[in-house]
RNA sequence: GCCCUCGUAGCUCAGUCGGUAGAGCACCUGCAUGGUAAGCAGGUGGUCACCAGUUCAAGUCUGGUCGAGGGCUCCA
């Protein structure tokens, strides 16, 4: 037999096989163990079935297992057929959406009648454990075009025959089968059912068909599968644990915000301890913004509805626009969305000569926007925040410059609270305003800051805002959701439309160049992310309450207070707790609160002048009040993130 | 806004078949004066989100309103 397939492994061997050879059987012929493990293969980089048989020819080889990240997305997406088909016996009606692999499971939509709801999902899953007993084939079957058209219209799948219809020219198309279910999927899958472990249905959603609101509504249900109960188990621990980081748990236990849901949704509510994180962000903010060249304004806000017809926002963004009207006075007023309109009037007051660019103005602004009631949650999605909102005005030969300052600006800022961050670059939508040149410039010079701050990015196509591209920074809250906060706009058509220029050398009026940029984005949103990233075991800057001093006895409570009162002269949060109670629940207070550093003082503190210094989940230790004092000054000043004892 | 789930004491939650409301924590009072994660006892605290309806009777059933939680293209 002549060998027509040549394989090159990762680990640099070779091999050959005759035609027709199957990834699975050189899986077999390395070892048992590893045919059992693989889940799939990649063929020259390209996703392939276990059964499939491979191409003549030379070939890239990898087996693939479901540790590996493609591993997985095959493993998940044949758990969702095995979901489809389960849903398919217990639910002969329904029609099929799409069913893919996702970060950490899968889902399918189903097109039914009355959607499912949380009780149906335990028939489901009983079903699939069904199914991956009966251990069926999944079969890919390549089929013509128009013919799988036909099908799945004889099928009444109107849904699939819409993708069929939008899938490019060149396209083979592909269905896989198992038992009953015959879906349009381009795979690759698990060679049967019965490779899948143990799944698990986790909730059930509804979502509009390819996510517009105008489409109809389907009943998703998501879950996920693992080889082991194990994997399983641990994979639930996580979410909990990931629950127990929530800012708006732990907003509440810290007493750090609320929002008072019958009078204000999406409005918050910052308690004394919540109002020291905005205070403490906003000082360091201050600080940074000075540095760097933008000067402090402030503006009001509501404007008469004039001036948001000028700036494009009633044409463009009235749906998401708060209005007031004074009684007996036609004037109609409009409660500021964003602080752009105000900046550029202030701009706009006088003549500016190119000598006085960059012109850069910033405010702590708070905006109002009307979002969707669904979209609110704690202080990550609001309705009123405040952004650290700057407008640069500069001259076009400027702006690759002030936007890699931007750029700086964000990475600087970031590092002192050690969050990772992901960078977007985001082009022209369809509700815009401008021409295509001025669009095109914008995103050059927005992709040419990235490329020379060395920086990787995604391309968001459409994402733009409606007068300008834009580079969004993305973080990630505890259950791994991504929010936007930094963001950088380029704007050429605000300029047009105020007509803001600036005196050139020659002379002449120009046209001024406008970056609209948030470094935090807005307070509210950061804060939330903040309490998750560092589960509210602030760093001791930022702590709410930094010392708690814990007198042993009454005995000591003098001594106590004059411990703090040294801590206090140096602008240190520092409280003493001599109530009532044993030593032990005193401190136990203290650590279920957060408190970053407990002082206990009793007979010995007093005889030696020191104090008794347990940082917070920390081990105690006697230290001089000098060194304290000295020490956490030094901790709190540098903002670090983990002091010498911590 | 739309789909599912939910709303009981300050917090976390129980409340059976429709029969007039319960626990733990917190808070207050007293006892206990204590050395590193929770001493003991007693007490206060509820228009069961709101508005209608069914019923002899509604926290419980039905409808509506308000609000919350999860989700609403990760692209066959």
């Amino acid at each position: 037999m002549s060998a027509n397939i040549k394989l090159r492994l990762p680990d640099g061997s070779a091999q050959e096989h005759p035609a027709g050879t199957t990834p699975l059987e050189v899986a077999l012929g390395i070892s048992a163990g590893l045919a059992r493990a693989a889940v799939g293969a990649l063929v020259d980089g390209e996703p392939w079935d276990l059964g499939r048989e491979l191409p003549d020819g030379e070939h890239e080889f990898t087996l693939v297992k479901f540790d590996d990240p493609e591993g997985k997305e095959f493993y998940w997406h044949t758990a969702a057929h095995v979901l489809a088909t389960a849903v398919g016996r217990l639910f002969p009606e329904v029609r099929y959406g799409i069913g893919p692999a996702i970060d950490e499971g899968y889902y399918y939509d189903f097109l039914v009648d009355k959607p499912f709801t949380e009780d149906d999902l335990e028939a489901i899953e009983a079903e699939m454990v069904r199914i991956i007993k009966e251990d069926l084939p999944l079969e890919r079957e390549v089929v013509d075009r128009e013919a799988a058209r036909a099908e799945m219209e004889r099928r009444g799948e109107a849904l699939k025959v819409e993708l069929i219809d939008e899938l490019p020219e060149d396209a083979v198309v592909s269905f896989y089968r198992d038992g009953d279910f015959v879906d349009l999927c381009k795979g690759p899958h698990l060679p049967s059912t019965g490779r899948l472990g143990v799944p698990k249905l986790l909730s059930v959603a509804g979502a509009y068909w390819r996510g517009d609101e105008n489409r109809p509504m389907l009943s998703r249900i998501y879950g996920t599968a693992f080889p082991k109960k194990k994997q399983l188990e641990a994979y639930l621990e996580r979410i909990e644990e990931a629950k127990r980081r929530d800012h708006r748990k732990l907003g509440k236990e810290m007493e750090l915000f609320s929002v008072a849901e019958d009078h204000g949704p999406g409005m918050i509510l910052y308690h004394p301890a919540g109002a020291v994180l905005f205070h403490e962000i906003e000082r360091l903010a201050h600080a940074m913004y000075r540095e760097r060249g933008y000067r402090l304004v402030r503006t009001p806000h509501i404007f008469r509805s004039d001036l948001w017809r000028t700036s494009g926002h009633y044409e463009h963004y009235r749906d998401k626009m708060f209005f007031a009207r004074l009684e007996g006075d036609d004037a109609d007023y409009a409660v500021k969305p964003m602080n752009c309109p105000g900046h550029v009037l202030i701009y706009d007051t006088g003549l500016h000569s190119y000598r006085e660019l960059p012109y850069r103005i910033y405010e702590f602004g708070q905006v109002y926007r009307n979002e969707l009631s669904g979209v609110l949650h704690g202080m990550l999605r609001v309705r009123g925040f405040t952004i650290d909102d700057a407008h640069i005005f500069c001259t076009p030969e400027q702006l690759g410059g002030e936007i890699e300052g931007v750029l700086a600006f964000v990475r600087d800022l970031f590092a002192v609270f050690g969050l990772p961050v992901r960078y977007t670059l985001s082009t022209r939508p369809e509700d815009s305003m401008g021409s295509d040149e001025i669009w095109e410039s914008a995103t050059a010079a927005l992709r040419g800051a990235l490329e020379h701050s060395s920086l990787d990015y995604d391309v968001d196509e459409g994402g733009g805002a409606f007068y300008g591209p834009k580079i969004d920074v993305h973080v990630t809250d505890a259950l791994g959701r991504e929010w936007q906060t930094s963001t950088c706009q380029a704007d050429f058509n605000l300029p047009e439309r105020f007509d803001l220029t600036y005196v050139g050398e020659d002379g002449a009026r120009h046209r001024v160049v406008l970056v609209h940029r948030a470094i935090l984005g807005s307070f509210e949103r950061f804060i939330g992310v903040l309490i998750e990233h560092f589960a509210g075991d602030f760093p001791l800057w930022l702590a709410p309450e930094q010392l708690r001093v814990l007198p042993v006895a009454d005995e000591f409570n003098d001594y106590a207070r004059g411990v703090a009162a040294r801590f206090a002269e140096r602008g240190f949060r520092v409280s003493v707790d001599d109530s009532n109670r044993k030593l032990g629940a005193r401190i136990a207070a203290a650590e279920t609160a957060k408190v970053r550093y407990v002082a206990v003082v009793g007979a010995k503190e007093v005889e030696a002048g020191d104090i008794n210094l347990r940082p917070h989940g920390e081990k105690p230790f006697n230290v001089s009040l000098q060194k304290a004092l000295d020490e956490l000054t030094r901790e709190r000043d540098e903002r670090l993130l983990i002091g010498r004892w911590s």
